[in-house]
DNA sequence: ACACGATGTTAGGTAATCTGACACAATAAA
DNA sequence: TTTATTGTGTCAGATTACCTAACATCGTGT
């Protein structure tokens, strides 16, 4: 059996999802109607989330609290899953487009006071022996 | 805030439990009312399992299919917890009873054909990086 | 002033889970 | 052999948690 689990398996309920990011329902769904997570489905259409796609939302929660918007963090990701650039294909982000999201990343609100998670506290999640 | 999460936080729920382990939600239910596993539950009364629920029913699974019933694997949880043995209270633990599920463990049926996870493969579970 | 982006809120629908009861096969006890 | 007991299956009826879709709101940028 390949049945390695891993932290792309779909474990959470998003009530847990809520709790652990401390985004609302509709933050999270309105996050996966942009494309920047894509949690899976029960047969009942029910979202079940990795732990993978929690790391995710709290890398968003950070974007968003430093003023980036959402097409700034797709992006972002986007190119994070580009591997290389093959730059044959006509990139159809204009100008404006690129300079408009670097300049709302530049003045970054920097609004700071979370009491929850940060990016990276996941790897804490499951280390210990109780 | 002491908000550690660990092994034990209740993040699962009986479905993705059910899938790990390969037990039904009625053995799972049944093992609960025979007080082996204690999961939390949610506000509206819905199961929630940690991690270590998760382990400890893979070790009921495993102590069932070698022959032994409930009470006895009640019995080893038990004397697990106390941590050491103050033996001044009156055990009433017959010896007839002790004999008994003894009995049961040697004679063994020792089945093993498990497609599932064993006991300690949760410590797979969140490991590497993807 | 207006449009837009991110989120709140509500309504109506349904999947997932709950408890409780009864059935049953396998074992143990009488 | 007959009669419990154990562990599990299954069903019914109730309730929770989740779903989508729509509209409301609040702040920012043009």
């Amino acid at each position: 059996m390949t049945n390695r689990v891993r932290r792309t398996m779909p474990l959470l309920p998003i009530s847990i999802v809520m709790q652990l990011t401390e985004l609302t329902a509709r933050q999270i769904r309105y996050y996966e109607e942009h494309e920047l997570i894509s949690p899976a489905r029960t047969e009942g259409n029910k979202r079940m989330f990795s732990l993978n796609d929690v790391d995710t939302l709290l890398e968003i929660k950070d974007h968003l609290d430093q003023g980036l918007n959402i097409a700034g963090i797709k992006k972002i990701f986007d190119m994070r899953n580009q591997p290389k650039n093959e730059m044959a294909e006509p990139k159809n982000l204009s100008d404006a487009e690129l300079r408009k999201i670097l300049r709302e990343e530049l003045q970054g609100t920097r609004s700071y006071e979370r009491g929850g998670l940060r990016q990276g506290d996941l790897s804490r999640f499951f280390k210990g022996n109780g």
